[in-house]
Formats: structure tokens, sequence, C-alpha cells
DNA sequence: CTGTTAGCGCTTTCAG
DNA sequence: CTGAAAGCGCTAACAG
């Protein structure tokens, strides 16, 4: 079925029907219903692709990701589809698998769709690359993702903030031997550094873990091995994921929490509330990024200041820290 | 950049530049590698969308989606990304908001695109769009949908096995005055009917309590509501996080699972092996389930018969059932 | 193996 | 407001 077959049965040019499914085209009201007639009842529809050959912007936006399964990213993702929907936006979304072989392909892969733009989220593609995207006219936008590239639009929390929040908490509670817990991905490593900092400064000297994914499991298993090793009375788990982990196995090791041990998690994931935890942590304003995001990709095309933004992020207070 | 300037630049004819991009075609050794010189001199890529414009197969798929940030769903659309991505398919990702008006709107949406075929999870499509899909000889795989239509292939995992699993298990476990809660999904309902057929067959006669969105809130609240009214023994909760729920809001409420309640779930999401639970429950094969639709996916064009696929579920026995 | 020649389905000037 | 005509970038038959 395609718009010439449309025509011919309403008896107008093709260029008619092109117009009656074209927003703000000149159309006269007879002809527009003649050919949306004739177009039912053939069951035609728009092909996109060549409507997108033509010249018009696309309405596919690329989406690289990775570890949807993870409940961070599993919100995320829900709320920036849905978000793209609503906009008439299309999702293209590719699943980079963790250990990111080479994002560039990737992205190159999306830009054969011509996207109209490209929102990463979970991976640092290479700064080539990026530059590339913008060579090409596709903007991109890197959801915390620091990089040093000029030229692409990044929005990113303030990881090193959060962590400080996080660190000060848990001194506020008490804590002098505290551990922080991570699995060394690049804005994990920003906020145990910032948590460092922050540790420090109070004069106290935080032991550091950092090992495999970003898992339940890889929490459960740092409790195990410093709660063997070592006197600790905090934990700032950098991910409520491993915080969950942390804790679940610290309790079965016979620790309270938070009477023995203080814990403070990171995003704010639905898990985090859950009655079995109740866990106190940084939360990720999911929203104000997705807005961020949506904004970003409506801008106008062409050549424009790439957009920096930074979300302040807030603590959370539930009960895995010690009151006093 | 487009494949005539490329062959410009290599002093070859468009054709040739086509040819070294396809797959199998006969092109010298010679000729590919100036093509291939040329073309990332001018950082050329193939426009999938003018590729695909004339007659070859998409390598598009659409996905239709929705709740995406349930452990259930995320596992899932992870898991299906991630071998589309493998098989070379490209996921176009609709995310129906969950009160899905007019899925039929978005299924018209997918096709615009000139899909390969589409994959519906979670929602069901109508009759009428279904058979639109198959006319327009793009096949359509409803995963877990039961459906009269007979033009879909439809993969779906035996629901009715397994809540008969369960609710024999709790039936074992000494259980005389279980609960069903669910949150009245048509998949839901057809594990809540079999599992009370089980539970009748062996004498006992369940309480049934059904609301809301498969949330963990809305176990949370079945376990208020219920165990407030009734002298509950056991539950099935026909989704695990309805059980998770559940469970944290009965130990609130001071009762022991298993030794006062035991509990099974539906699903097996990665929280039920938390060591805060550790969820009986039953196992949802999500590398078979993908299997399957991948296959459906692989199968040849053309008019064929559609594909029934029902999965085995078996029952993951942990610690939230009473031994005896 | 290679170039030439038709389209694929749609949008968009440009005249009427 | 409407139709005719010229592409958009690519692939595929068809001769050489």
């Amino acid at each position: 079925m395609t718009a010439e077959d449309v025509a011919r049965r309403a008896g107008v040019s093709r260029s008619a029907v092109s117009r009656t499914f074209t927003e703000g085209a000149s159309v006269s009201e007879a002809t527009r219903l003649r050919v949306l007639k004739a177009a039912s009842a053939l069951g035609y529809r728009v092909n996109r692709l060549a409507q997108r050959l033509g010249r018009e912007r696309s309405s596919l936006v690329g989406v690289l990701a990775s570890n949807l399964s993870t409940p961070y990213m599993a919100t995320h993702l829900d709320a920036l589809s849905q978000a793209l929907l609503q906009q008439n936006l299309q999702c293209l979304l590719i699943n980079a698998v963790d250990g990111d072989s080479n994002v560039s392909r990737l992205i190159d892969l999306i830009l054969e769709f011509r996207v109209r733009a490209i929102v990463v989220i979970s991976v640092t593609p290479p700064s080539a690359i990026i530059r590339e995207c913008v060579a090409n006219g596709v903007p991109i936008v890197l959801v915390n993702r620091l990089t040093e590239n000029a030229h692409a639009d990044t929005i990113v929390t303030d990881d090193a903030g959060g962590a400080r929040l996080a660190a000060e908490r848990l001194i506020k509670a008490g804590c002098r031997r505290p551990v922080i817990v991570s699995s060394a991905t690049a804005s994990q490593m920003r906020r145990v550094e910032a948590a460092t900092a922050a540790f420090s400064k109070a004069g106290v000297d935080p032991i550091l873990w950092s090992r495999g994914p970003s898992r339940y499991e890889t929490g459960s298993q740092a409790a195990r091995e410093l709660l063997a090793a070592h006197d600790v009375d905090g934990a700032f788990c950098v991910t409520d994921l491993l915080a969950l982990g942390f804790i679940d196995t610290a309790r079965v090791a016979g620790r309270r929490v938070p009477e023995d041990i203080s814990v403070v998690g990171f995003h704010d994931t639905p898990q985090a509330s859950w009655l079995s935890y109740r866990l106190t942590t940084i939360r990720q304003p999911v929203d104000d990024l997705i807005g961020a995001i949506m904004r970003a990709l409506q801008r106008k095309p062409g050549p424009r200041k790439p957009l920096k933004t930074v979300l302040p992020l807030e603590l959370v207070e539930r009960e895995t820290v010690r009151k006093r």
C-alpha cells in the first residue's frame, strides 16, 4: 500500500495524499476527507523510512544503555522511553553488554539509522566517535558520564556532592571505622574519591573495597570479606544494590544495622524503601534527569553550544544509619 | 556523505560501493579496498533507511512492552535486547504506559517503520491489529499473552502448571487457610484460577485477594488487610514482587515466615534469592523464553503456520515454605 | 567482476 | 489549493 495507491483510489495526486498526512500542509477539507477514507479503506500507513529519506528530521532517537536489568537502569529506561513516546519520538534501543567491548561500533550502528539524536546511559563512548556524531549533525547527550569532550551535551548528577553527603552523615552518626564499597566504574570512583576526602577532612580514614560488577552479590562479598578482616562500624556503598547485598550478609553474620553498622547507599532505587531495608541513601532525581534529557533533545538543530547540566542530589534519611 | 561521493572519490561506480558493503556480493579485492579507503576517509556509512527502502528485509524489530522498571520486565527486556543485538537485529522499543490506552495505535506506529517483526510483552493487542500485522507480512510474536488469535506466534509459559505447583507445595506444607494474592491482570488470573482449582482438589478453600497494580506496595497492602481479617497460614502471591511486599509486612506485623505463614512467589526475579527473603517461587525460564522468541524471528518470511510454544515452569525451593 | 539503469515511497519546489 | 516532476540514498537486475 503506497501513497500512489491511495491517490489513485481517491482520484487525486500523490502530493495530495502526502499533504493530508503532513502536519500543517495546505489541503482542502474535501480532498483531505477523500484521501483519509481511501487510506483507511486500503489500510495505508505512511512509510517512515521513505519519509525520512527526504529531508525532514527523523523521529528516531538512539539510546545506548547497558545493565538494563539493574533496578537503577531499569527505572531510568522506563522513564526515558515513556518520555520519548510522549514527545512523539521513537526509541532505538541498543543494549551494550556490560564489558562494552566497542562502544564506537554500536554508536556507529545507531548512526546508520540517521537518528535525530543519541542518548547514552551507562557506557562511555570514546571522544572520537562523539566528534563524529556532532560532525554528522547528530547531537549526542551523555548521561552521568563525565567527559572532557566539549561537543557532547552532558547531564550529570552531582556525584561528588552526593558522596560527600553520605560520608558526612556517617561521620555525624559517629562512625570512625567506615568502609567504602564500590565496583570500580568511573562514576563510582568519583563517589569513592569524594567520600574519602570528606572522611579525611573529619580525621577518619576509610577502608576502600572495590571489585567486580555492580550487583547485589558484589555487596554481599564485600561484607563477607570486610567484616571478617576489620572492625567496621559504617559503610558507604556507592550503589543501592551493593548496599542491599552488604546489609543482608552483614545481618547474616550477626551484625545489626544500624546498631552495629550504619549503611548509606546511592540512587534510591525502589528496593531501598522496602521494609526489610529502609535504606538511607542518596536520591537521584530521575524526573529531573529525564527532563534535562528531553530538553537537550528538543533543542534546535544546527551548531550550538553543548548543554552542560549538573543536578543536585539529596540525602534521604531512612533507618540504616544510627540515630544519636 | 552518500555512496555516490565514495564512488567518485574511489573512481568506481556506486554499485561497486554498494557491493563492498553487501555481505557476499562479488567485488574484487582491489576495488573493495579502494572503496573502503575512500569510505573511511569520507566518514561514509550506509544509510539503513534508504537501504531498507529497496526490497530487503529490515533489521528493525519492534518491541512493545510496559512496566519496564519492574524487575521481571527489566530482566526480560535486558535479555531480549541483548539477543537481538547479537543477531544483528535492532530494537525499536515502545513503552506503553501501564493502563495501555490504545495498543493498536502503538502497533500501528511500529508498523510505520516497516519492521521485520513485532514482539509484544506485557500488553495484549486487539485481534484486529494482529490480523493487520500479518496482512502486512509482519510476523507478530506475543509473549505470555493467551489469545484466541490464530495468526500470531505465541510463546507462553505454563502459568496454570506453575500455579498448580505452587498450590501443591503449600498444601504439602500443611497449609489449610491459604490466600492467593494477585493484582488482576489476565495472565495473573490464569494463575489464580489454576491455584484455586489445585487447592480445592485438596479440599481447601483459598481466600482470594486481587487488587491494584503489580507492585511491592500492593503485596504489602494485601498482607495488611488479609492478616488483620483472617487467620492465614499460607500465601501464593502470583508475582515475586507481590510476595516480597507481603512477606515484609507480614514480618512487621509479627508473623514469621515460614514458621507462621508459608509463601510462594512467581517469576524468580533476582530479588527472590536475596538473603532477606530466600523466596520459594516458580521459575520462569527466561533464557528459553528468549530462545523461543529468537526462533520465531528467525523464521523465513511468507505465509507460515503460527508458532505456538509453551514452556514448562519449575518450582525453586528456598526458605519461605515450612519444612516438615 | 563492473557499470548502467530502474525503481523503493515519500516530500517538496514549482507552476498552474 | 492542486498536480507534475525532481530528487532522497540505496539495491538489484541486466548487460557487458
